[in-house]
DNA sequence: AAGGTGTGGTGACCGTAGTCACCAGCCTCC
DNA sequence: GGAGGCTGGTGACTACGGTCACCACACCTT
């Protein structure tokens, strides 16, 4: 991709900023695009840029000790406040961001922000609204965890992927499910039987039906 | 108070802003005082005032059904973000903020809100750091919910309750403790047995003394 | 064909913590 | 003084779910 062709690419996908701040973006952030498995952002580790994503799905993990939870998902259009507030407190973060689906990522240095936080305060709007997403994401999580049982759990994470796969199907694997809700492959295996017993899903080779 | 007092406690309470900035808010805000388990935001409720707590302290729930859990505290030139969101977006907050001490609180109407962030960026900075502790400390809560055994979530509760109380004996009942780790009370009580046998805690009649 | 690696499936075991039932001590308030 | 309200203390039971061990099957490579 050419200078004019980044240019034109960038234009349309940051339609929804205004006009001087496209420009203030365009001129001054890096795009980049990473293979999904990626590692965008380590346990500890600081940040000197914030990115923000255009295309693909990036998914943030906490994790301890060889153990890890699914705390929400970074989609189009959206950012990750955890590098944010790192670069403007300038702590390190405690979470793992990873690319899920080949994403399309602006990083925009943490140097100019300020300005532009000065200058735009759409962009503001923009931050304060991602905040929100992500705090009443962990907010339902933590609900979720403390107060519900497994099946449930295991439930609402299955129709949170169908949501987001728009696969009716949902090809994926026990183990991996197990990852994203910190439990075990076994025990999501029993769970799902469970689930299949009680008519809420159906197990297929190719995949699991919600019904 | 007289409006004369009023003026001169708040200049004093808000000497961390702006004087301009300052003078909004003690022009535009009203000041309220709260005893001890006033409920001041309840689940789903919307809100049309942003509190800016300057004496006292609250304590944030999430609760579901008859259960609690603790998400943070708020003190002394904190706010709190739900409602902050909930004025931005409308959206009902799912959680309850209770009066711990009895606080005093700059309520902030939203309706110029919007403007004050545009006027003073400090205002802005301000509420990103809330939101931004807030995060964290949602985050770390999850974490230990997550990833720790009731002995090491008790521990670090206690801990916090001592740097918050400033009490070496800290005078709160099992019960107390087990709704904010939405555990229950004979639990409690075993535990904090068992910290004992390990030397961790000391029980006496008139409180508990961590070692 | 043999071996390696990933998947799902299952039975057995067990630790954590939530629940139930009950008791004792200590208040306060009629 | 007795009733009723708190508090803490304890034993018994239970269930949810994490761990271990092992198996079956599919698919790949050499």
């Amino acid at each position: 991709m050419d200078n004019q062709q980044k240019t034109a690419y960038l234009q349309q996908k940051l339609r929804f900023l205004p006009l001087p701040l496209q420009q203030a973006l365009i001129d001054n952030g890096s795009l980049h695009t990473f293979a999904p498995g990626t590692v965008l952002l380590k346990e500890g580790q600081h940040v000197h840029a914030i990115p923000l994503v255009l295309e693909g799905r990036l998914k943030v993990y906490s994790e301890t000790e060889s153990k890890r939870l699914l705390l929400y998902y970074i989609g189009p259009e959206e950012s990750c406040v955890m590098s944010f507030s790192a670069v403007l407190e300038d702590q390190p973060s405690s979470i793992v961001a990873e690319v899920e689906i080949a994403a399309t990522i602006l990083l925009l240095p943490s140097v100019q922000l300020h300005d532009w936080l000065r200058q735009y305060p759409i962009l503001n709007q923009l931050f304060f609204r991602q905040y929100q997403r992500r705090y009443t994401a962990l907010l339902t999580n933590i609900e979720q965890i403390l107060f519900h049982r497994l099946p449930d759990r295991l439930l609402v994470y299955l129709k949170e992927r169908q949501r987001l796969t728009g696969q009716s199907k949902l090809n994926i694997t026990h183990r991996q499910i197990a990852e994203d809700l910190g439990s075990a492959r076994e025990v999501i295996t029993r769970t799902l039987r469970k689930l299949e017993s009680e008519g809420a899903v159906q197990l297929q080779e190719e995949g699991i039906i919600i019904l």
